[in-house]
DNA sequence: ACCAACCTACTTTCGATTCAGTAGGTTGGT
DNA sequence: ACCAACCTACTGAATCGAAAGTAGGTTGGT
């Protein structure tokens, strides 16, 4: 009974394989990019030919949406709505130890679909504003709240974030060793004190 | 006197043409990185073959160098050492509008070259460095002259600075609609608020 | 005669995708 | 218990298109 192999399990090897080149995919992907990366390079890490990566994926461009997809869920599952702005941005470094392979995925496609007729350029300038209204609105929702004071532009505050947030993605791509925690820290709590409301020491 | 030219009319001619070819192959770099574009489209673009392209630049590659290198020179060229450091970031914004086809090469270029093995790496991560460095070295000197607070460490500083701007580089070429002088005159009076020493309401 | 600035017509290389199989495993009769 | 029809997970050897780079002209000027 060793030697068996039974159906479900030849099924769930494929589903392995399937995630596992997923995994290797949004690695090397992240790294060098969709241009330079080629299908033979995802097949050898994760250790099937080209053609095999291929039954599983039936394009290198459905390959990549299949990441995209997988990445948005992922970030789906993982938001996590505790804490306020400030905080969460204090917390995002440990994030990049946490997962290094997530990091910067979005920033290098991101570059790579700047142009209005690349393939992906409406996904990532959706996604783009979608994340600057997100911040936008949790800082109005700040002002609203009393927490933050109501003389900055939130529209203006939430694209200099969201700069700075992809700013150090590609910062620490090229040189992991920038005094990640310090950075965000800092940044964080300059942004709480720009936010505190005017002198109120009640 | 229409129909003739003469020799260093020629030469220069093919000057212009190479020139032409620089500025084209800058611009569609910026815009669609190293990787996808092709020696065809900088050549259509700059109205030449692709083996006439190759007449003044010997390889693609080399076309490249030509093109980094030049922009240092431009770069060292413009460098205004007028104002401090939060005047120049404030001023940013109009160099935008200024030279569009500038902003951005930086940041493209770079992330094609993450890779440790890119062939451009070293020069970037070594561009990058210089550039955190020269930022904090700012920030130093104005702490040293005691216009700034000196609570804060120049060097993490430096490296949020670096990563806005780059940020906004890349924002910008994604989104052109961001609002550009209001986010670079937000984040420099806010730094100025940062660095600015402890009450001192003389 | 020689040079610069091209051009057209290749050659080469590289990388995605296709194709024809191979090695198992499964399922539904009989 | 056994077989035909079919399925999943692949592999190795083509195919095919795109793009860099080469060869060898042509034209006009010195």
């Amino acid at each position: 009974m060793s030697g068996r192999r039974p159906y479900a399990t030849l099924l769930a090897k494929g589903e392995e394989r399937r995630q596992r080149i997923l995994t290797v995919a949004q690695r090397l992907l992240t790294r060098n990019g969709w241009r330079s990366i080629t299908l033979g390079q995802i097949a050898r890490e994760a250790g099937v030919s080209p053609a095999g990566l291929l039954h599983h994926f039936e394009s290198k461009e459905q390959l990549l949406h299949a990441v995209l997809d997988a990445r948005d869920a992922y970030d789906e599952a993982t938001r996590d709505p505790s804490g306020d702005l400030i905080e969460r941005i204090e917390g995002r470094a440990e994030r990049f130890r946490r997962a290094p392979d997530l990091v910067g995925m979005f920033a290098v496609l991101l570059i790579e679909n700047l142009n209005p007729d690349a393939p992906l350029h409406e996904r990532f300038l959706d996604r783009y504003r979608a994340a600057v209204d997100t911040i936008a609105e949790e800082i109005r929702r700040g002002q609203r709240a009393g927490e933050y004071r109501t003389d900055l532009d939130p529209a203006v505050k939430a694209v200099e974030i969201a700069a700075f947030l992809n700013g150090m993605e590609t910062s620490w791509l090229l040189d992991p060793s920038i005094p990640l925690t310090e950075v965000f820290r800092e940044y964080s709590r300059s942004l709480a004190r720009q936010l505190a409301p005017p002198s109120d020491d009640s």
